[in-house]
DNA sequence: CCGCATCCCCAAAGATACTG
DNA sequence: CAGTATCTTTGGGGATGCGG
């Protein structure tokens, strides 16, 4: 196991899960992996900041780690890509707490908020797929189209969906958080779309994340 | 909301949370307060190697972001103390998620591991708590004594415990990760506390952690 | 182009001393 | 006790270089 450079030196199951991927983007390297393999440069190109040679430390210290693996792509694509471990991918539930905690002070989207691409499907995968029931749904979120289809997330339209939301970043907000569905549009199954907002927004605990400030 | 000094700048939930938590000791700070109000002396003394300066900072970004409180505590005890806001206390599940995916890779604690005072309360606290089945359980491991009531934490000994685990902290760890029973001491109702390690070794997704590497 | 390694500079973290 | 002030060290951001 590759030891990072300033350990907390505790026998402490969440100083060492910190000391594994505590630093500064580790977690945000794992978020772009959550849903498949990435090469170099596409995680360089979402994380916008980061500085090639942190984005390489940190594969290393995660690669050391057992939380992502480096793969050679087979002829005739001769690039290499990461992707999680399935230490890694154990990861998906924390992420998906943060995500609802931290969404529950994130506040709408700016007109002037940059979105990476692929931030649609990600959010899907994180929030929607573990507590998804059955059904497909399609999102057509500001420019960006992914689906949901029996719990798992596909970037693209879904073949037959059975309800399809439309609008922008702070519609879907909307939607979500508030409960408010006058900002997107919405056709097909409501009362199926509804049972998957409820259940996503109803935390492990049973309360919504956002009751709790 | 009081901003850290560098945001990653992107519009998603995890990002967010991570620019309020994602500093080193930030969430060491918050497990220190998981299970009660601290001072800050208290706080330095269970975080060692932070320095002061760092912990002020800590404190006053937590503050300023709503997860922690600081509380002048009522006369005669002319101290303050810090204390996790309902927000604050809504990481619980993050942190409880966070300590098992990091337990599956922790190993047993060497015979030289410092342990800080309050951590047996700590781990039952994060561990357990959440899962208790109705009981009553003491903890004597390593010379710290706590115990889960009702799925309520207390420092010391319960008062009439359903079962009694005594041990050290490798005995503690093995009965947990492993299911081994020989390296501690167990009286009362064996079957109860089954109950709990069960109840505690799944995680939120039905799986156990540490079946994941 | 892709996948890094190197270099420079500044800001954050560590250590310690000091103060209301 | 609860921090602030100061100094040093180190990691991170940004640009650039360079082999495959």
């Amino acid at each position: 196991m590759r030891s990072v450079s300033k350990p907390y030196d505790q026998y402490c199951p969440i100083a060492h899960a910190l000391d594994m991927v505590g630093e500064r983007w580790s977690l945000l390297i794992v978020r772009e992996l959550l849903h498949g393999p990435k090469r170099y440069t596409d995680l360089s190109a979402n994380l916008p900041g980061i500085g090639t040679n942190i984005l390489a430390a940190r594969l290393k210290m995660l690669e050391g780690c057992g939380i992502v693996a480096k793969h050679r792509l087979p002829p005739p694509a001769a690039s290499q890509v990461y992707e999680l471990t399935p230490y890694g991918a154990a990861l998906k539930p924390i992420m998906r707490e943060l995500a609802l905690w931290g969404l529950s002070s994130l506040g709408p989207p700016k007109a002037d908020e940059e979105m990476f691409p692929g931030w649609l499907g990600n959010a899907l995968d994180v929030v929607f797929a573990p507590v998804a029931p059955d059904g497909s749904f399609e999102f057509r979120i500001a420019g960006e189209v992914a689906s949901v289809v029996g719990g798992e997330v596909h970037e693209g339209p879904a073949a037959e969906p059975d309800a399809v939301v439309e609008g922008d970043a702070a519609g879907l907000y909307h939607l979500f958080v508030d409960g408010e569905w006058q900002d997107v549009t919405v056709t097909g199954d409501r009362a199926l779309l509804e049972r998957l907002l409820d259940a996503a927004a109803t935390a492990s605990g049973g309360t919504p994340a956002f009751a709790t400030r």
